[in-house]
DNA sequence: TATTGTTATACTCTATAACTATA
DNA sequence: TATAGTTATAGAGTATAACAATA
């Protein structure tokens, strides 16, 4: 790489749609490395995981949470259940809904690898001070309206 | 939808990668409804942005700013070519070397659409003040450790 | 030997639309 | 008629690796 460093974003950089595509691009980047997730996807242990938090969760509501396609829930719930990670029922009162929760199997793989994903997410590089991340993340969670989390 | 809004996102929301994952599906999601780029993605743009602030880059130093794959850029820039926006010439003293810039109707490109992109970021709707908004691109940028923007 | 860029393949995720079955 | 979920297809973008040309 030639590079002299001097290179310009010009506007790019006062667009927030822009820094949190180039973020993301940053924490996907080096989530790659991350080998110790049993073969999960990032995408993949927040999906069990929404679905530890929320037994009986529908299958559209998770979709609905994390912005992902009900086309692609379907595809990914598959393979959940495949492993035996995930159980299935539907709903007696309404018989289109399927409500969703994790086997002892799936419990113990979230159980396992959650952890290890919060630790190298606080353990990330970047150019924040801890005290800026604790600011970031509150922003973050502003932005996308979350509902607050009263953890003790 | 029957949610009742008490779903809890647990842990996730302590994670910067999940926000800023989140976050960026977001601003996604809602700039597909952005019909009035010519046909770009937001991403296109973005190269074509960082061709027109540096006429003359190398073909793997926009692949290095932007986070995209050089393979993929091989691509993205043989359609580019195709539609007459950027032009590449090699460089005689490294003769590996590709130097792209914009040609007349890539800048026009540019200079059309970038301002309603820019327009459309800084209306997208989300749960900041304009303050936090600020102050959340400011951080962003140091989080990416950005070479600061001196624009006048 | 290392670097710049190209080509090709497989994979993840999105967008879209047609479909079934319920309500 | 509208909603919950399924299936299939096309596309964007990524990872990976083999490759050619040049340094």
């Amino acid at each position: 790489m030639t590079g002299d460093g001097t290179q310009r974003f010009g506007v790019l950089t006062e667009m927030s749609g822009f820094l949190l595509s180039l973020a993301q691009a940053h924490v996907y980047r080096l989530d790659e490395a991350l080998d110790t997730l049993e073969g999960l996807t990032t995408a993949q242990l927040s999906v069990l995981t929404v679905i530890h938090e929320n037994p009986g969760i529908r299958h559209g509501e998770v979709a609905e949470m994390l912005m992902i396609k009900l086309a692609y829930m379907t595809k990914l719930l598959k393979g959940f259940e495949a492993s035996g990670w995930v159980e299935r029922r539907s709903d007696p009162a309404d018989r289109r809904a399927i409500h969703l929760s994790l086997t002892p199997a799936g419990q113990g793989v979230v159980e396992r690898t959650l952890p290890v994903l919060l630790a190298h997410d606080a353990a990330r590089p970047n150019g924040l001070t801890p005290r800026e991340m604790g600011q970031m993340k509150r922003l973050l969670a502003k932005y996308l309206e979350l509902p607050v989390t009263e953890q003790p």
